[in-house]
DNA sequence: GTCTATAGTCCGATAGAC
DNA sequence: GTCTATCGGACTATAGAC
């Protein structure tokens, strides 16, 4: 036995060469998508020969898993920021900044986790049925005693779920679209401010709570 | 010269070939994405041997873009119900109206246009230059009548449209993931009036139309 | 742990008979 | 216009030297 279980220089190089192709990986599958990514891409991103991938990342697929759990992982610990609220206005006004902060920081994940759903969650689709699920129920359980106490209209809890992700996600995963119709130029910093003022006025007005 | 320009019997199978083959194109393209996609896959789906792919449509790639063009066409003509009217409840509503309905029968066109853009748009980059800009101008002229004539709230008319699309869409490109929380089951006749009627009163109130 | 060379597989596209 | 057979290229994954 040559296992050094307790964090080892062997364990730093491992962990930093990880994120280092895992940062790669991110942004050529969100780029090229899961079929149209190589291997061979990501190593010349990650300036590493490709077999060295290999080494740490058995297979694409395995590789690819990662990046998808990784988005989730953020976009899970976001919803902190709702929960400890006690008004819609203030738990739902800070998830969708806090949404929005994500669609600007982390544009490729959001749509490496897009493609994943769109193309049937061949890879994730046990998450969706028990972390998704158990999360979902959570927050328009949360949603639903908003509105029981009067603090906002009475929506579907559901819907309003899907259009809280649905908007803050476009800014990520349509960001080319909206580049183009800007004038070819990313949303400057007076420009995401104005988005995010726009969703949230919208949103909380649309839901009673402005 | 052995053409015939008149609509003939050969212009007659032709036509019928490239339907066949074009609709399963959209339904492969939108499993797997462009790169995951093959042309035996499709073939397979349309009944055909895949040189006869090949006959009708010189590349895959040329294949695709039509497939990109045609969902686009029928996203153009959802906005003629927004322009006859002249107050947003109306125009907005049929607009939400249509672009839900067309998420339902459509989820494959929309799943690949979805896919084309988070790709940076390597195919129709031209369309969003053009065609579409043209189209989010005329439109955001539009909304920004009704605030002048104080119809609505003064919201920022491109981050609405951004909003109308992202909703819509969503139930679209994210079937899967709102299947997975419906237990599994796909939306029947009643969720889905359920999910027009969320949308439009979010989002009409959302802008001081309702 | 790193890297080169290559095995083995799959795919897009075409040739050519019917 | 249809179909079978196949070419040529690109890709994932691995073997094996260092």
């Amino acid at each position: 036995m040559t296992d050094t279980p307790r964090p080892s220089k062997r364990n730093e190089i491992r962990a930093q060469n990880e994120t280092l192709i895992l940062q790669a990986a991110e942004k050529v599958f969100a780029e090229a998508g899961f079929g149209g990514a190589t291997m061979q891409l990501i190593a010349d991103v990650a300036g590493l020969p490709k077999a060295n991938l290999h080494y740490y990342f058995a297979t694409k697929e395995e590789l690819y898993r990662r990046v998808v759990q990784n988005i989730f992982e953020i976009w899970l610990h976001a919803a902190d920021s709702m929960d400890g609220a006690d008004d819609p206005a203030e738990g739902i006004g800070a998830y969708i900044e806090a949404k929005m902060e994500i669609s600007r920081r982390h544009p490729n994940g959001s749509k490496v986790w897009a493609s994943e759903v769109m193309h049937g969650a061949p890879v994730i689709q046990d998450y969706l049925e028990t972390t998704l699920r158990d999360w979902t129920r959570g927050r328009a359980a949360l949603i639903q005693r908003w509105i029981d106490e009067g603090k906002m209209a009475p929506v579907d809890p559901e819907h309003l779920l899907y259009m809280l992700w649905a908007t803050t996600q476009h800014y990520a995963d349509f960001g080319h679209q909206i580049e183009t119709l800007n004038g070819g130029r990313p949303l400057d910093d007076l420009q995401w401010q104005a988005a995010k003022d726009s969703v949230k006025s919208m949103i909380l007005r649309g839901i009673g709570a402005a």
